[in-house]
DNA sequence: CTTGTTATTATTCAAATGAATAATTAACAT
DNA sequence: ATGTTAATTATTCATTTGAATAATAACAAG
Protein backbone atom coordinates (compact mmCIF):
# COMPACT_ATOMS: atom_id res chain seq x y z
CA UNK A 1 0.00 0.00 0.00
CA UNK A 2 2.44 2.68 1.29
CA UNK A 3 5.45 2.64 -1.00
CA UNK A 4 7.81 2.11 1.85
CA UNK A 5 11.43 1.73 0.76
CA UNK A 6 12.03 -0.89 3.25
CA UNK A 7 15.50 -0.57 3.37
CA UNK A 8 17.47 -1.76 6.43
CA UNK A 9 19.04 0.34 9.26
CA UNK A 10 21.68 2.23 7.32
CA UNK A 11 24.71 1.35 8.98
CA UNK A 12 27.92 1.33 7.45
CA UNK A 13 29.44 -2.00 6.21
CA UNK A 14 32.13 -3.94 8.33
CA UNK A 15 32.09 -5.81 11.78
CA UNK A 16 29.72 -3.81 13.79
CA UNK A 17 31.14 -2.55 17.23
CA UNK A 18 30.97 -4.97 20.26
CA UNK A 19 27.64 -3.66 22.21
CA UNK A 20 28.42 -3.26 26.08
CA UNK A 21 24.70 -4.07 26.61
CA UNK A 22 25.79 -7.19 27.45
CA UNK A 23 24.01 -10.63 26.87
CA UNK A 24 23.39 -10.14 23.42
CA UNK A 25 25.03 -12.80 21.37
CA UNK A 26 24.74 -13.30 17.89
CA UNK A 27 21.11 -10.59 18.36
CA UNK A 28 20.62 -10.22 14.55
CA UNK A 29 20.38 -14.14 14.26
CA UNK A 30 17.52 -14.36 16.43
CA UNK A 31 15.80 -11.25 14.95
CA UNK A 32 16.26 -12.52 11.62
CA UNK A 33 14.43 -16.19 12.57
CA UNK A 34 11.65 -14.00 14.67
CA UNK A 35 10.53 -12.24 11.72
CA UNK A 36 11.25 -14.94 8.93
CA UNK A 37 8.92 -16.80 11.39
CA UNK A 38 6.37 -13.97 11.33
CA UNK A 39 6.20 -13.95 7.04
CA UNK A 40 6.43 -17.92 6.59
CA UNK A 41 3.34 -18.23 8.81
CA UNK A 42 1.64 -14.93 6.59
CA UNK A 43 2.73 -16.05 3.60
CA UNK A 44 4.02 -19.78 3.54
CA UNK A 45 6.82 -20.78 2.36
CA UNK A 46 6.71 -20.03 -1.31
CA UNK A 47 4.97 -16.44 0.16
CA UNK A 48 7.69 -14.85 2.16
CA UNK A 49 10.44 -12.85 0.81
CA UNK A 50 13.78 -12.41 2.33
CA UNK A 51 14.07 -9.06 1.29
CA UNK A 52 11.52 -8.12 3.60
CA UNK A 53 12.22 -10.62 6.14
CA UNK A 54 15.88 -8.71 6.30
CA UNK A 55 14.12 -5.38 6.09
CA UNK A 56 12.23 -6.23 9.04
CA UNK A 57 14.94 -7.51 11.04
CA UNK A 58 16.92 -4.93 9.87
CA UNK A 59 19.74 -6.14 8.39
CA UNK A 60 20.63 -7.03 5.35
CA UNK A 61 19.47 -9.56 2.86
CA UNK A 62 22.85 -10.59 2.41
CA UNK A 63 23.13 -11.76 6.60
CA UNK A 64 20.69 -14.07 6.12
CA UNK A 65 22.06 -15.94 3.25
CA UNK A 66 25.81 -15.78 5.80
CA UNK A 67 23.72 -17.25 8.72
CA UNK A 68 21.39 -19.29 7.09
CA UNK A 69 22.21 -20.48 3.82
CA UNK A 70 19.02 -20.51 1.39
CA UNK A 71 15.68 -19.60 2.20
CA UNK A 72 14.83 -23.52 2.46
CA UNK A 73 17.52 -23.63 5.04
CA UNK A 74 15.85 -20.65 6.94
CA UNK A 75 12.69 -22.35 7.13
CA UNK A 76 14.11 -25.60 8.43
CA UNK A 77 15.77 -23.73 10.87
CA UNK A 78 13.31 -21.84 12.32
CA UNK A 79 10.84 -24.93 12.43
CA UNK A 80 13.22 -26.67 14.51
CA UNK A 81 13.99 -23.98 16.89
CA UNK A 82 10.55 -23.60 18.18
CA UNK A 83 9.53 -26.99 17.24
CA UNK A 84 12.43 -28.67 19.44
CA UNK A 85 10.52 -26.82 22.03
CA UNK A 86 7.83 -27.80 21.76
CA UNK A 87 8.55 -31.47 21.65
CA UNK A 88 10.58 -31.49 24.75
CA UNK A 89 7.81 -29.66 26.79
CA UNK A 90 5.76 -32.82 25.65
CA UNK A 91 8.33 -35.39 27.08
CA UNK A 92 8.23 -33.16 29.91
CA UNK A 93 4.94 -33.75 30.89
CA UNK A 94 4.30 -37.36 30.09
CA UNK A 95 7.19 -37.60 32.28
CA UNK A 96 5.35 -35.79 35.07
CA UNK A 97 2.18 -37.74 34.09
CA UNK A 98 3.64 -41.25 34.47
CA UNK A 99 5.50 -39.94 37.54
CA UNK A 100 2.48 -39.20 39.68
CA UNK A 101 0.58 -42.29 38.28
CA UNK A 102 0.95 -45.37 36.41
CA UNK A 103 -2.41 -44.89 34.65
CA UNK A 104 -3.20 -41.30 34.16
CA UNK A 105 -6.76 -40.59 32.69
CA UNK A 106 -7.33 -39.78 28.76
CA UNK A 107 -7.62 -36.67 29.08
CA UNK A 108 -5.03 -35.81 31.42
CA UNK A 109 -2.54 -37.79 28.44
CA UNK A 110 -3.85 -35.94 26.16
CA UNK A 111 -4.10 -32.65 27.90
CA UNK A 112 -0.46 -33.11 28.54
CA UNK A 113 -0.15 -33.63 24.94
CA UNK A 114 -1.82 -30.60 24.07
CA UNK A 115 -1.02 -27.61 26.44
CA UNK A 116 2.19 -26.88 25.51
CA UNK A 117 1.48 -25.83 22.10
CA UNK A 118 -1.59 -23.65 23.11
CA UNK A 119 0.36 -22.37 25.72
CA UNK A 120 2.33 -21.50 22.79
CA UNK A 121 -0.04 -19.98 20.47
CA UNK A 122 -0.99 -17.63 23.39
CA UNK A 123 2.86 -16.76 24.74
CA UNK A 124 3.17 -13.86 22.12
CA UNK A 125 2.51 -13.34 18.33
CA UNK A 126 5.46 -15.31 17.49
CA UNK A 127 4.18 -18.19 19.17
CA UNK A 128 0.99 -17.87 17.15
CA UNK A 129 3.03 -17.43 13.83
CA UNK A 130 4.90 -20.94 14.70
CA UNK A 131 1.44 -22.50 15.13
CA UNK A 132 0.16 -21.12 11.72
CA UNK A 133 3.71 -22.46 10.46
CA UNK A 134 2.91 -25.52 11.03
CA UNK A 135 -0.43 -25.27 10.48
CA UNK A 136 0.52 -24.81 6.47
CA UNK A 137 3.38 -27.68 6.59
CA UNK A 138 1.26 -29.95 7.60
CA UNK A 139 -0.55 -29.26 3.99
CA UNK A 140 2.19 -29.56 2.02
CA UNK A 141 2.62 -32.55 -0.01
CA UNK A 142 6.57 -31.94 -0.25
CA UNK A 143 8.73 -34.48 0.57
CA UNK A 144 10.59 -32.31 2.73
CA UNK A 145 7.73 -31.29 4.59
CA UNK A 146 7.59 -34.99 5.98
CA UNK A 147 10.87 -34.96 6.82
CA UNK A 148 10.57 -32.07 8.78
CA UNK A 149 7.80 -32.88 10.67
CA UNK A 150 8.59 -36.28 11.24
CA UNK A 151 12.17 -35.11 12.54
CA UNK A 152 10.82 -32.89 15.31
CA UNK A 153 8.08 -34.77 16.33
CA UNK A 154 8.02 -38.37 15.73
CA UNK A 155 9.53 -39.31 19.17
CA UNK A 156 6.94 -37.71 20.96
CA UNK A 157 4.26 -38.99 19.02
CA UNK A 158 5.46 -42.35 19.52
CA UNK A 159 5.40 -41.97 23.29
CA UNK A 160 2.41 -40.62 23.45
CA UNK A 161 0.48 -43.24 21.01
CA UNK A 162 2.58 -45.88 23.79
CA UNK A 163 0.95 -44.51 26.68
CA UNK A 164 -2.62 -44.29 25.48
CA UNK A 165 -2.18 -47.83 24.79
CA UNK A 166 -1.59 -48.82 27.54
CA UNK A 167 -4.56 -46.74 29.46
CA UNK A 168 -6.86 -48.69 27.03
CA UNK A 169 -5.60 -51.97 26.35
CA UNK A 170 -9.29 -52.91 24.58
CA UNK A 171 -8.27 -50.87 21.79
CA UNK A 172 -6.04 -52.05 19.37
CA UNK A 173 -2.08 -50.57 19.10
CA UNK A 174 -2.91 -49.63 15.22
CA UNK A 175 -6.20 -48.17 16.11
CA UNK A 176 -4.62 -45.78 18.84
CA UNK A 177 -2.01 -45.40 16.21
CA UNK A 178 -4.87 -43.88 13.66
CA UNK A 179 -7.00 -42.07 16.09
CA UNK A 180 -3.68 -40.33 17.32
CA UNK A 181 -3.15 -38.74 13.83
CA UNK A 182 -7.36 -37.58 13.78
CA UNK A 183 -6.31 -35.85 16.83
CA UNK A 184 -3.76 -33.83 15.63
CA UNK A 185 -5.31 -33.05 12.65
CA UNK A 186 -8.10 -31.80 14.87
CA UNK A 187 -6.16 -29.35 16.99
CA UNK A 188 -3.82 -28.08 14.56
CA UNK A 189 -6.83 -26.87 12.72
CA UNK A 190 -8.47 -25.86 15.63
CA UNK A 191 -5.91 -23.91 16.92
CA UNK A 192 -4.78 -22.20 13.69
CA UNK A 193 -8.66 -21.24 13.14
CA UNK A 194 -9.48 -20.31 16.21
CA UNK A 195 -11.27 -16.94 16.29
CA UNK A 196 -12.80 -18.04 12.53
CA UNK A 197 -14.80 -20.84 14.57
CA UNK A 198 -17.37 -17.97 15.93
CA UNK A 199 -18.77 -18.02 12.01
CA UNK A 200 -20.27 -21.12 12.32
CA UNK A 201 -22.43 -20.65 15.59
CA UNK A 202 -24.75 -18.41 14.07
CA UNK A 203 -25.71 -15.80 16.78
CA UNK A 204 -25.24 -16.75 19.82
CA UNK A 205 -21.55 -16.45 19.19
CA UNK A 206 -19.26 -18.59 20.95
CA UNK A 207 -17.85 -17.01 24.30
CA UNK A 208 -15.51 -19.93 24.94
CA UNK A 209 -12.63 -18.27 26.26
CA UNK A 210 -9.43 -20.32 25.15
CA UNK A 211 -9.40 -22.43 28.00
CA UNK A 212 -12.56 -23.54 27.75
CA UNK A 213 -11.76 -24.01 24.57
CA UNK A 214 -8.99 -26.08 25.21
CA UNK A 215 -11.36 -28.11 28.01
CA UNK A 216 -13.84 -28.37 25.03
CA UNK A 217 -11.55 -30.07 22.05
CA UNK A 218 -9.55 -32.52 25.52
CA UNK A 219 -13.23 -33.37 26.00
CA UNK A 220 -14.32 -34.32 22.53
CA UNK A 221 -10.41 -36.25 21.52
CA UNK A 222 -10.73 -37.78 24.47
CA UNK A 223 -14.20 -39.27 23.79
CA UNK A 224 -12.86 -40.29 20.01
CA UNK A 225 -9.54 -42.01 21.66
CA UNK A 226 -12.39 -44.41 23.64
CA UNK A 227 -14.72 -45.57 21.53
CA UNK A 228 -15.17 -49.26 21.33
CA UNK A 229 -12.68 -50.46 18.40
CA UNK B 1 15.67 -31.82 -14.13
CA UNK B 2 15.11 -32.48 -17.85
CA UNK B 3 15.70 -29.59 -19.36
CA UNK B 4 12.13 -29.70 -20.98
CA UNK B 5 10.89 -26.65 -23.11
CA UNK B 6 7.11 -27.09 -21.84
CA UNK B 7 6.02 -25.28 -24.89
CA UNK B 8 3.02 -25.25 -25.91
CA UNK B 9 1.20 -27.26 -28.90
CA UNK B 10 2.36 -25.75 -32.04
CA UNK B 11 -1.19 -24.08 -33.22
CA UNK B 12 -1.41 -21.39 -35.59
CA UNK B 13 -3.31 -18.51 -33.79
CA UNK B 14 -6.90 -17.82 -34.64
CA UNK B 15 -10.11 -19.34 -33.37
CA UNK B 16 -9.81 -23.24 -33.81
CA UNK B 17 -12.35 -24.87 -36.17
CA UNK B 18 -15.14 -26.62 -35.22
CA UNK B 19 -14.65 -29.81 -33.98
CA UNK B 20 -17.26 -32.23 -35.18
CA UNK B 21 -16.63 -34.74 -32.37
CA UNK B 22 -19.49 -33.36 -30.28
CA UNK B 23 -20.06 -32.15 -26.77
CA UNK B 24 -16.79 -30.15 -26.46
CA UNK B 25 -18.02 -27.01 -25.32
CA UNK B 26 -15.01 -25.05 -24.20
CA UNK B 27 -12.86 -28.03 -23.85
CA UNK B 28 -9.46 -26.21 -23.35
CA UNK B 29 -11.10 -23.73 -20.77
CA UNK B 30 -11.91 -27.13 -18.65
CA UNK B 31 -8.50 -29.13 -19.52
CA UNK B 32 -6.67 -25.21 -18.06
CA UNK B 33 -8.82 -25.79 -14.53
CA UNK B 34 -7.83 -29.60 -14.71
CA UNK B 35 -4.50 -28.58 -14.68
CA UNK B 36 -3.92 -25.39 -12.66
CA UNK B 37 -6.26 -28.09 -9.92
CA UNK B 38 -3.45 -30.16 -9.88
CA UNK B 39 -0.76 -27.58 -9.38
CA UNK B 40 -2.18 -25.76 -7.13
CA UNK B 41 -2.57 -29.15 -5.09
CA UNK B 42 1.04 -29.95 -5.80
CA UNK B 43 2.58 -26.69 -4.96
CA UNK B 44 0.27 -24.21 -3.18
CA UNK B 45 -1.19 -20.43 -4.68
CA UNK B 46 2.31 -18.82 -4.58
CA UNK B 47 4.01 -21.98 -5.84
CA UNK B 48 1.82 -23.03 -8.87
CA UNK B 49 3.10 -21.38 -11.85
CA UNK B 50 1.27 -20.22 -14.70
CA UNK B 51 3.59 -20.95 -17.56
CA UNK B 52 3.16 -24.47 -16.47
CA UNK B 53 -0.11 -24.78 -16.24
CA UNK B 54 -0.70 -23.49 -19.54
CA UNK B 55 1.73 -26.02 -20.82
CA UNK B 56 0.28 -28.76 -19.33
CA UNK B 57 -3.15 -28.50 -20.50
CA UNK B 58 -1.73 -27.40 -23.96
CA UNK B 59 -2.98 -23.67 -24.37
CA UNK B 60 -1.17 -20.70 -24.45
CA UNK B 61 -0.62 -18.94 -21.45
CA UNK B 62 -2.77 -15.80 -22.54
CA UNK B 63 -5.47 -18.16 -22.88
CA UNK B 64 -5.55 -18.65 -19.17
CA UNK B 65 -6.13 -14.92 -18.84
CA UNK B 66 -8.65 -14.98 -21.65
CA UNK B 67 -10.72 -17.24 -19.84
CA UNK B 68 -10.21 -16.81 -15.92
CA UNK B 69 -8.76 -13.29 -15.76
CA UNK B 70 -5.88 -12.96 -12.59
CA UNK B 71 -4.16 -16.49 -11.20
CA UNK B 72 -6.40 -15.74 -8.17
CA UNK B 73 -9.50 -15.77 -10.02
CA UNK B 74 -8.27 -19.05 -11.67
CA UNK B 75 -7.94 -20.73 -8.25
CA UNK B 76 -11.33 -19.47 -7.01
CA UNK B 77 -13.24 -20.67 -9.90
CA UNK B 78 -10.70 -24.06 -9.44
CA UNK B 79 -12.18 -24.14 -5.75
CA UNK B 80 -15.69 -23.10 -6.88
CA UNK B 81 -16.18 -26.00 -9.14
CA UNK B 82 -15.57 -28.96 -7.14
CA UNK B 83 -16.17 -27.30 -3.98
CA UNK B 84 -20.02 -26.91 -5.08
CA UNK B 85 -20.20 -30.15 -6.21
CA UNK B 86 -19.07 -31.51 -2.96
CA UNK B 87 -21.30 -29.35 -1.23
CA UNK B 88 -24.49 -30.24 -2.98
CA UNK B 89 -23.41 -33.82 -2.65
CA UNK B 90 -24.00 -33.18 1.07
CA UNK B 91 -27.18 -31.92 0.86
CA UNK B 92 -28.23 -34.25 -1.04
CA UNK B 93 -27.07 -36.51 1.55
CA UNK B 94 -28.29 -35.17 4.72
CA UNK B 95 -31.90 -34.94 2.68
CA UNK B 96 -32.14 -38.18 2.00
CA UNK B 97 -31.33 -39.04 5.66
CA UNK B 98 -33.97 -37.25 7.27
CA UNK B 99 -36.32 -39.10 4.30
CA UNK B 100 -35.64 -42.01 5.73
CA UNK B 101 -36.02 -40.78 9.63
CA UNK B 102 -36.42 -37.96 11.58
CA UNK B 103 -33.59 -39.54 14.27
CA UNK B 104 -30.82 -40.59 12.18
CA UNK B 105 -27.92 -41.75 14.20
CA UNK B 106 -24.96 -39.46 14.68
CA UNK B 107 -22.93 -41.70 12.47
CA UNK B 108 -25.38 -41.65 10.15
CA UNK B 109 -24.67 -37.86 10.01
CA UNK B 110 -20.95 -37.91 10.18
CA UNK B 111 -20.91 -40.59 7.28
CA UNK B 112 -23.23 -38.37 5.22
CA UNK B 113 -20.74 -35.61 6.08
CA UNK B 114 -17.80 -37.08 5.29
CA UNK B 115 -18.76 -39.88 1.86
CA UNK B 116 -18.45 -36.89 -0.94
CA UNK B 117 -15.06 -35.70 0.03
CA UNK B 118 -13.98 -39.02 0.46
CA UNK B 119 -15.63 -40.81 -2.72
CA UNK B 120 -13.81 -37.56 -4.39
CA UNK B 121 -10.32 -38.18 -3.60
CA UNK B 122 -10.22 -41.58 -4.67
CA UNK B 123 -12.31 -40.94 -7.71
CA UNK B 124 -8.92 -39.85 -9.70
CA UNK B 125 -5.96 -37.59 -8.98
CA UNK B 126 -7.85 -34.58 -9.84
CA UNK B 127 -10.43 -35.60 -7.31
CA UNK B 128 -7.30 -36.47 -5.18
CA UNK B 129 -5.43 -32.75 -5.83
CA UNK B 130 -8.44 -30.79 -5.15
CA UNK B 131 -8.33 -32.58 -1.16
CA UNK B 132 -4.92 -31.28 -1.30
CA UNK B 133 -6.10 -27.59 -2.19
CA UNK B 134 -8.58 -27.39 0.12
CA UNK B 135 -6.62 -28.64 3.14
CA UNK B 136 -3.93 -25.88 2.23
CA UNK B 137 -6.81 -23.15 2.04
CA UNK B 138 -8.02 -24.35 5.14
CA UNK B 139 -4.38 -23.84 6.74
CA UNK B 140 -3.62 -19.93 4.87
CA UNK B 141 -4.74 -16.74 6.94
CA UNK B 142 -5.64 -14.62 4.31
CA UNK B 143 -8.80 -13.22 4.15
CA UNK B 144 -9.58 -14.43 0.62
CA UNK B 145 -9.38 -17.47 1.47
CA UNK B 146 -11.20 -17.45 4.11
CA UNK B 147 -14.07 -15.84 2.55
CA UNK B 148 -14.17 -18.38 -0.48
CA UNK B 149 -14.58 -20.85 2.56
CA UNK B 150 -17.10 -19.70 3.69
CA UNK B 151 -19.56 -18.76 0.31
CA UNK B 152 -19.12 -22.63 -0.77
CA UNK B 153 -19.36 -24.49 2.41
CA UNK B 154 -21.47 -22.54 5.57
CA UNK B 155 -24.71 -23.10 4.29
CA UNK B 156 -24.09 -27.02 4.34
CA UNK B 157 -21.92 -26.90 7.10
CA UNK B 158 -24.80 -25.00 9.56
CA UNK B 159 -27.55 -27.72 8.41
CA UNK B 160 -25.26 -30.64 9.71
CA UNK B 161 -24.88 -28.65 13.05
CA UNK B 162 -28.46 -28.53 12.80
CA UNK B 163 -29.42 -31.75 12.57
CA UNK B 164 -26.93 -33.09 14.96
CA UNK B 165 -28.26 -30.82 17.61
CA UNK B 166 -31.31 -32.23 17.28
CA UNK B 167 -30.30 -35.79 17.75
CA UNK B 168 -28.33 -34.79 20.59
CA UNK B 169 -30.54 -32.48 22.58
CA UNK B 170 -28.21 -32.86 25.40
CA UNK B 171 -25.33 -31.05 23.84
CA UNK B 172 -25.74 -27.55 23.77
CA UNK B 173 -25.54 -26.17 20.61
CA UNK B 174 -23.13 -23.65 20.26
CA UNK B 175 -20.81 -26.82 21.51
CA UNK B 176 -21.98 -29.00 18.73
CA UNK B 177 -20.54 -25.95 16.35
CA UNK B 178 -17.32 -25.95 18.14
CA UNK B 179 -17.34 -30.02 17.45
CA UNK B 180 -18.25 -29.81 13.95
CA UNK B 181 -15.17 -27.62 13.71
CA UNK B 182 -13.05 -30.27 15.26
CA UNK B 183 -15.01 -32.73 13.00
CA UNK B 184 -13.56 -31.37 9.87
CA UNK B 185 -10.17 -30.08 11.04
CA UNK B 186 -9.49 -33.67 11.59
CA UNK B 187 -11.15 -35.23 8.81
CA UNK B 188 -9.72 -32.85 6.21
CA UNK B 189 -5.90 -33.59 7.67
CA UNK B 190 -6.47 -36.94 7.75
CA UNK B 191 -7.57 -37.37 4.57
CA UNK B 192 -4.44 -34.73 2.86
CA UNK B 193 -2.39 -36.92 4.80
CA UNK B 194 -3.28 -40.48 4.33
CA UNK B 195 -0.40 -42.82 3.23
CA UNK B 196 1.69 -41.35 5.71
CA UNK B 197 -0.15 -41.88 8.51
CA UNK B 198 1.41 -45.39 8.34
CA UNK B 199 5.10 -44.19 9.62
CA UNK B 200 3.24 -43.73 13.01
CA UNK B 201 2.29 -47.13 13.51
CA UNK B 202 5.69 -48.73 14.00
CA UNK B 203 6.26 -52.13 12.41
CA UNK B 204 2.53 -53.26 12.73
CA UNK B 205 1.42 -51.08 9.50
CA UNK B 206 -1.65 -50.00 8.88
CA UNK B 207 -3.40 -52.53 6.75
CA UNK B 208 -6.35 -50.07 6.87
CA UNK B 209 -8.14 -50.04 3.56
CA UNK B 210 -9.82 -46.83 2.80
CA UNK B 211 -13.38 -48.12 3.53
CA UNK B 212 -11.97 -48.77 7.10
CA UNK B 213 -10.08 -45.96 6.99
CA UNK B 214 -13.52 -43.96 7.28
CA UNK B 215 -15.22 -46.19 9.59
CA UNK B 216 -12.53 -45.99 11.88
CA UNK B 217 -12.72 -42.08 11.42
CA UNK B 218 -16.71 -42.43 11.64
CA UNK B 219 -16.73 -43.85 14.93
CA UNK B 220 -14.00 -41.83 16.47
CA UNK B 221 -15.31 -38.35 15.74
CA UNK B 222 -19.40 -40.05 16.36
CA UNK B 223 -17.75 -40.45 19.96
CA UNK B 224 -16.46 -37.03 20.31
CA UNK B 225 -19.54 -35.56 19.09
CA UNK B 226 -21.30 -37.49 21.64
CA UNK B 227 -19.45 -36.76 24.70
CA UNK B 228 -21.13 -35.57 27.75
CA UNK B 229 -21.01 -31.53 27.87
C1' DC C 1 51.64 -3.53 14.07
C1' DT C 2 50.40 -6.96 10.86
C1' DT C 3 47.54 -10.50 9.52
C1' DG C 4 43.66 -13.42 9.39
C1' DT C 5 38.91 -14.19 10.70
C1' DT C 6 34.14 -12.80 11.72
C1' DA C 7 30.08 -10.12 11.03
C1' DT C 8 28.00 -6.92 8.35
C1' DT C 9 26.55 -3.92 4.27
C1' DA C 10 26.15 -2.36 -0.72
C1' DT C 11 25.66 -3.88 -5.15
C1' DT C 12 25.02 -6.91 -9.00
C1' DC C 13 23.15 -11.15 -11.49
C1' DA C 14 20.21 -14.02 -13.64
C1' DA C 15 16.10 -16.25 -13.72
C1' DA C 16 11.24 -16.62 -13.07
C1' DT C 17 6.83 -14.91 -13.28
C1' DG C 18 2.28 -12.60 -13.77
C1' DA C 19 0.41 -9.45 -16.76
C1' DA C 20 -0.39 -7.17 -21.05
C1' DT C 21 -0.63 -6.44 -26.04
C1' DA C 22 -0.79 -7.42 -30.73
C1' DA C 23 -1.63 -10.62 -34.32
C1' DT C 24 -4.29 -14.19 -36.44
C1' DT C 25 -8.03 -16.98 -37.86
C1' DA C 26 -12.62 -19.18 -37.66
C1' DA C 27 -17.50 -18.61 -36.83
C1' DC C 28 -21.49 -15.86 -37.07
C1' DA C 29 -24.86 -12.43 -38.07
C1' DT C 30 -26.70 -9.25 -41.56
C1' DA D 1 -19.97 -10.57 -49.28
C1' DT D 2 -18.70 -8.37 -45.38
C1' DG D 3 -18.00 -6.66 -41.05
C1' DT D 4 -18.05 -8.16 -36.13
C1' DT D 5 -17.16 -11.14 -32.43
C1' DA D 6 -14.89 -15.19 -30.22
C1' DA D 7 -11.00 -18.00 -29.34
C1' DT D 8 -6.39 -18.67 -29.71
C1' DT D 9 -1.26 -17.91 -30.23
C1' DA D 10 3.27 -15.29 -30.26
C1' DT D 11 5.68 -11.83 -28.14
C1' DT D 12 6.93 -8.22 -25.03
C1' DC D 13 7.07 -5.84 -20.39
C1' DA D 14 7.95 -4.84 -15.83
C1' DT D 15 8.78 -6.51 -11.51
C1' DT D 16 10.06 -9.54 -8.05
C1' DT D 17 13.09 -12.62 -6.17
C1' DG D 18 16.66 -15.71 -4.44
C1' DA D 19 21.33 -15.89 -4.90
C1' DA D 20 26.03 -14.28 -5.37
C1' DT D 21 29.97 -11.20 -4.96
C1' DA D 22 32.70 -7.56 -3.39
C1' DA D 23 33.70 -4.18 0.03
C1' DT D 24 34.40 -2.80 4.83
C1' DA D 25 35.09 -2.58 9.70
C1' DA D 26 36.00 -4.70 14.34
C1' DC D 27 38.39 -7.95 16.80
C1' DA D 28 41.80 -11.55 18.03
C1' DA D 29 46.36 -13.64 17.75
C1' DG D 30 51.11 -13.59 17.09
Amino acid sequence: MVEQKLKAKNRSPGRPPRADTFGNASDLRDSILDHAELAFAVAGFEGANLREIASLAGVNQALIRYYFGSKADLFDECFRRRGGLLAGHRHVNLDRLLEISENPSVEDLVYAYLKPQWDMKYSSPNGAAFVAMQARLHAEPEEHALRLRREVYDASVKRYISALSQVLPQVPKDIISVRMAFLVGAYLFMLNDLGRIGDLTEGHLTSFGKDEMLDQLVRFLAAGLRAPA
